[in-house]
DNA sequence: CAAGTATGTGAGTGTATGCTCACATAATCT
DNA sequence: AGATTATGTGAGCATACACTCACATACTTG
């Protein structure tokens, strides 16, 4: 039986990966990978509404992923954590893999 | 501006990342680290309805995170991609890099 | 083949999440 | 100070998700 200090890390670790588990939110740390981007940039390459994406932010930055500096008008957002990014190349690996299981499968029937 | 195929593999990655943003499948994933279990050996460890967790492993595994192998009257679930292990301790290190930055910014006030 | 064991599924309900709109704040510029 | 630009927030609605209960399937064993 898991205890319940376990259950808390596992509640904790639930809530980063929440924070990513968003289409919108993949593509916001797939832009960040290659450095820090203020709101700004980061609007005109997705296309939704404006206040949909500050909450988005907010939702990862509240989560740990996510830090934020403000610099006149503009707030700066980057990954806290490099490591998220490997989230999105292992997420893709794992795609790849079912396709190639699934493609067997049916290859044998 | 992101094109619809773009957006697609992003849909499908948020997929993945679901499929582990939940404490129950962070528990589940937790155990597979150290090799394939059935069913009968997770139920107990989790403490909660039986076909609730049958549902958490069939997400899992439509998202391509799980496999699953039927011995006789048992079901044996495994990990499809051992790098999603990787997700929980990068998890882990957000929160504890979150903490440490939201201390320290504390303390300069 | 009947009974038992291990696991999966569909329907219904309650809660959480995402989205949009109107409004709020905060820094900058004239 | 007043106007403008960049960003954040709260309320309300729609959809998605988690959970439970009753029932279904599939293999095994007497």
């Amino acid at each position: 039986m898991i205890d319940q200090h376990t259950w808390d890390l596992y509640d904790r670790q639930a809530d980063v990966l929440k924070a990513l588990a968003h289409p919108i939110r993949v593509a916001i740390v797939h832009m960040l990978q290659d450095g820090e981007r203020c709101v700004c940039q980061i609007i005109p390459e997705i296309d939704c509404d404006r206040t949909n994406i500050s909450k988005h932010l907010a939702i990862m930055t509240r989560a740990g992923v996510l830090r934020s500096r403000k610099d006149g008008l503009k707030v700066y957002y980057s990954l806290r954590t490099p490591c998220v990014a490997n989230f999105l190349s292992c997420a893709a690996s794992t795609l790849k893999n079912k396709a190639a299981e699934d493609a067997k499968a049916l290859a044998r029937i």
